[in-house]
Order: structure tokens, then sequence, then C-alpha cells
DNA sequence: CTTCTTACA
DNA sequence: TGTAAGGA
């Protein structure tokens, strides 16, 4: 298996973001790559890390929130009560992005019906134009049939 | 040239 | 988070 790591930039252009993000995040506690020196090496694990918690940026969720899912996936105690916990705690938060999800289909319909509305208007206003534009050639004729009779 | 820290906006 | 400074 290719061992790989990272340097700070290699990320910041994969993700799109500056280096300064990224240490930022480190500032937070969200990444803890390892150091060779002064460089920090980011594992493929830290890039998961820093995959996931922009996406949940993306979603608008807060650094914080991001944290509290990932440490989701790696239980730190397994006794049955804390697993049992976190399986609440899963849950709670599969209904709130499912909620989440609705809200978003349901303004993504919203705009299906504005954007419809729009093109309708649009076609009409073509309509419009072309009757105009017929309306203006034939004045145009009866005022050249006026000019040649004077 | 890249990265790091620190500090300020 | 951006930017700037100053060192490695």
């Amino acid at each position: 298996m290719p061992n790989t790591t990272y340097t700070i930039s290699q990320l910041a252009e994969e993700f799109g973001v500056t280096t300064r993000t990224i240490r930022f995040y480190e500032e937070k506690g969200l990444v803890h790559p390892r150091r060779e020196g002064q460089k920090r090496l980011y594992s493929p694990a830290d890039r998961v890390r820093i995959k996931l918690i922009l996406r949940g940026k993306r979603i608008g969720m807060s650094l914080e929130e991001s944290v509290e899912v990932i440490d989701m996936y790696d239980p730190e105690h397994n006794n049955r009560e804390q697993l049992q916990s976190l399986v609440c705690t899963v849950e709670d938060k599969r209904a709130r992005l499912l909620q989440q999800k609705k809200d978003i289909e349901d303004m993504l319909a919203g705009l299906d019906e504005v954007q419809a509305l729009c093109e309708q208007n649009l076609a009409e206003q073509g309509l419009v134009e072309k009757s105009l534009a017929e309306k203006s050639r034939a004045e145009k004729s009866v005022a050249e049939r006026v000019r040649k009779q004077s």
C-alpha cells in the first residue's frame, strides 16, 4: 500500500482552498498532520477529514458540527451504553439532514416554477415583438405609398 | 520557491 | 479567512 502523504499546498489546490484555511482548521483541532521538521505532512486520513469538513461547510454546517459528525466515524468508547448513545446521535443527525434535503428539494421545485414562468413570459414577449415588427413593417409600407403618391 | 508563525483586519 | 512580515 502506498503510504502517500500530501503537502499543505497539494491539499489546498485539490480542494480549492488556501493553505491558510487548512492551517486554520488545524488550529481549530480539526486535523493533526504529522510534522517533518516544520513542514506539515498530511495522511490520506487527514485528507478525508478535510474533505468532510469542506463538505459540511458547503451545506452550512459549522466547523464544530462537522467535527461532531466526523467524530462519529471512530467510536472512542465501545461499551454498549456509549454505542447506543452514538446510534441516537447518528439518527438525530440523519433526521436533520433529511429535513434539509427535503427543504432543498422543495426550494428547487419552487425555482422550477419561477423559471417556467419567466420563460413563458419571455416567449410571450417574443410573440409581442414579432407582431410589433409586423405592425412596424405594415406602417412603413403605408408611409411608403403615401410618399409616392405625393 | 514553498512553508511556517504571528499578528492584525 | 485574507494578508503581510520575516525567518528557515
